[in-house]
DNA sequence: TATTGTTATACTCTATAACTATA
DNA sequence: TATAGTTATAGAGTATAACAATA
């Protein structure tokens, strides 16, 4: 993957990387918040899954292992609902988490159709342990931000995920 | 997929969505980038699957012929190399877009390896087309950020992105 | 030897429909 | 009838390795 850290000569019209020393134009990309969304959560997936994973989690499974270590005895679609994450799809998630023994499945004593999801001792070693990655990994990517940009860029996604109705 | 948009009392410690009231913590996810990074594409790409395809072209090949119509002739893995997209990714993309007719491959006649790409009228149409209905599905995810917002935004996304070494 | 385009392949994420068992 | 969990399946994106033709 080719970043733009070696553009040539930036303008508002001229952007993308180079390798041979042209520029190319990105046309209509240049001005568009999809456009550079995407490549920044490219870049970020590939940096997670160089620095985080292995012996980190997934982001998905760490989105998971988290909510459940804030919300103990939370049930399975409850968790599914508030990361956005499809019924179906959780089922081989929690699964992984549970066959790796990081998370426990028990039936809701007060309702026999729902699940209530508990981690482990070895859930929250991992859960820390892929944190304390992640801080890593967050770091370089957001180096020469300070907290305020950053906190400014999150609560501009966030207003992007609020508008997504 | 649910949003944060019902909140019942949102503060720096419970956060997301909740459906019956009750609000679910969040944990360290509220405060890490990668997850509303996460958050915001997949509403993105959910609004744009919604909003722009069909008739549109999916982000990907509207990324390919945003550069090829800015860069008349330019080669395959130049496209790639800008865009981020792997060599052997792109071969089935530009197939796409010939066997639609929106693109023209033609052999470099200073390059037996290298196929030169042209837009074809209908890739120009197709391209201009697509991109209104971006316009307007922009406009909606970004609805309440003024412009400037939006300029930091990207600012932001790029630095991310030059940090993905 | 390096590069362009290619094939093959595999994994992850995502989305939908339909089933079961409980409520 | 509605909901929790499940199964099956399909599509899209992404990643790597290896090959042919050309430079």
């Amino acid at each position: 993957m080719v970043r733009a850290a070696t553009i040539p000569a930036q303008t508002p019209e001229s952007d993308g990387a180079a390798d041979d020393g042209q520029a190319v134009n990105l046309g209509p990309l240049h001005g568009l918040v999809g456009y550079h969304l995407r490549r920044a959560f490219a870049v970020l997936r590939s940096d997670y899954a160089r620095a985080v994973e292995a012996p980190g989690l997934r982001q998905v499974l760490f989105g998971i292992v988290s909510v459940i270590a804030a919300n103990d005895g939370i049930n399975q679609t409850r968790v599914a609902r508030v990361l956005g994450i499809q019924r179906a799809n959780m089922v081989a998630l929690v699964n992984e988490l549970v066959a790796m023994g990081l998370v426990l499945r028990a039936v809701d004593p007060a309702d026999g159709r729902a699940f209530l999801l508990t981690l482990t001792a070895a859930g929250e070693a991992a859960r820390d342990a892929t944190l304390a990655r992640i801080d890593c990994h967050e770091q370089r990517l957001l180096n020469g931000t300070t907290a305020d940009e950053r906190a400014v860029l999150i609560g501009l996604l966030d207003r992007i995920q609020a508008n997504g109705a």
